[in-house]
DNA sequence: GCCAACGTTGGC
DNA sequence: GCCAACGTTGGC
């Protein structure tokens, strides 16, 4: 099993979003690395931290895992979606996503800020000066660090 | 709203 | 294949 870490901006869909939908697709992503992550990599019952970005409280705000692995991006297909990507074909559907399951809140946000703090979280992919992957793998270790941080 | 960092596009 | 221009991400 891999741990994972999934970006959202909560003011479009955030933990409390999935929370109440219980199951998700997660559409959207249109960047490379990211898709190699989720169509490669992710398998089902993989965990995932739902991390709330670009937003006042950045940071971990749940769990969230793997329900279905990765299928193609119905909405790159769709003139109508806003993540239209017209080079995309049912033959060649170049986006894809997974579905993903609430599994619960933290009991507190875990901010940015105390992460960057932390000296067990040193080299976290998160943490990387510059980074903008909004799907990124975690080590166990530091997945364990930020469940001891709640 | 600003801006640094990064990814992508497209001309050459 | 290079690289400038552009668009996007995301913290602050």
């Amino acid at each position: 099993m891999q741990y994972w870490l999934m970006k959202s901006e909560p003011d479009t869909f955030g933990i409390d979003d999935l929370k109440s939908r219980g199951r998700e697709h997660w559409d959207g992503v249109r960047n490379y690395q990211a898709r190699n992550f989720m169509r490669d990599q992710m398998r089902k019952g993989d965990k995932i931290f739902f991390y709330h970005s670009a937003c006042s409280e950045p940071g971990i705000a749940g769990i969230a895992s793997v329900v279905k692995e990765a299928y193609p991006d119905h909405t790159a297909q769709n003139p109508e979606s806003k993540y239209y990507d017209p080079k995309a074909s049912a033959d060649d559907p170049r986006w894809y996503m997974v579905d993903v399951k609430f599994e619960k809140k933290l009991k507190r946000l875990i901010p940015l800020g105390e992460l960057k703090r932390n000296p067990a979280l040193e080299g976290m992919t998160l943490l990387k000066k510059g980074n903008r992957l909004s799907i990124m793998p975690v080590e166990e270790a530091h997945w364990q660090a930020i469940l001891a941080m709640v």
